[in-house]
DNA sequence: ATATAGATGTGATACTATAACATCGTCAAG
DNA sequence: CTTGACGATGTTATAGTATCACATCTATAT
């Protein structure tokens, strides 16, 4: 499969999209927690919801709703668009994907069932997506929030730029 | 007018879009202030761009490109999405406007000239949008995507939240 | 057996944004 | 003064993103 690299396997060490790095792994892994994490929650992790998280985690991308609704289509899933956007908002709910507001897309969570309310990072080189632990960005955003009184409920957190492997080569 | 509160005037101050304050102050002074700016970098402040800031500056509410293309319309520009997204782009190029993700919408800068590049407050009762000073929150990000090798070139910040008026009165 | 809730599927529609091209006005060079 | 270049505005058309409303189906629990 992927090249061996150790900076993904078991997708707990320091996120790395962006480094190749033996993607089943990454595949495997967050599909295998998922399907935990539903089940513990008394959920249900449905053909449509599996298929869609599935194909997020092709690569470490952000997609398109109408990308994904392609895909479903294709394969015998319904071919409409609430077919993709629930399946993607349930995801989200679970913590499974992200929604990246700045490319209206989304994203395999590579860290399911870790608590954890990320930053993105996109690099704009090779569009992929990697999350960065964000917890004194957070940090710094609640104490700047509660400067003026305001109460952080939730927060979206994204930076565009380059990865370390894009700027080596440009 | 509006009235009359310590922490807007001239809008220096700690930015509260939240508090109540007169906001005529906010309005002529941000006008004031872009003018200065647009005119010093040898750009043109025409009379859609003039407008769409002036109804941007209306409120502290972060407005959808589509509101605004109406209004234009009625008031005898043209009434087609490019006139809106131009003037938008235009004025988000010069720091006098912000595109809010969240909201697929803009808000009015209320600090025009003082580089910056805030975080968005958005609270979820009174719509109202504040920017904070995020200077530490941005150096935890750079921080954080230091860490796996990523240069940040832009980035977006935005909360969701409550502010104290609106929590006060929950 | 059957009521209930959740999941899926569909068609229709709303909302957000950009492409492509014509026109017009300003202003500087000739 | 005229012409050419540029930037701003306007238009039509279209692309891309997201939700509503309603029918159907399945699993589950009475």
């Amino acid at each position: 499969m992927g090249q061996m690299d150790p900076s993904c396997p078991g997708c707990d060490a320091p996120d790395l999209a962006f480094a190749p790095h033996d993607h089943a792994l990454c595949q495997t892994d967050a599909m295998a927690r998922a399907e935990v994490l539903v089940a513990a929650r008394g959920l249900k992790m449905t053909p449509v919801r599996r298929r869609v998280l599935e194909i997020l985690l092709e690569s470490h991308r952000a997609m398109g709703a109408y990308d994904i609704l392609a895909r479903l289509g294709a394969e015998g899933f319904g071919s409409q668009p609430p077919v993709a956007y629930r399946a993607l908002d349930f995801l989200e709910d679970q913590g499974l994907a992200h929604r990246i507001r700045r490319l209206n897309a989304f994203c395999a969570c590579m860290h399911p069932g870790e608590a954890h309310a990320p930053a993105f990072l996109i690099c704009r080189s090779c569009d992929a997506v990697a999350e960065a632990a964000a917890g004194s960005v957070r940090g710094a955003l609640e104490t700047a929030a509660g400067l003026v009184g305001f109460t952080v409920e939730g927060s979206n957190i994204e930076a565009l730029g380059q990865c370390a492997d894009c700027r080596g080569q440009a």
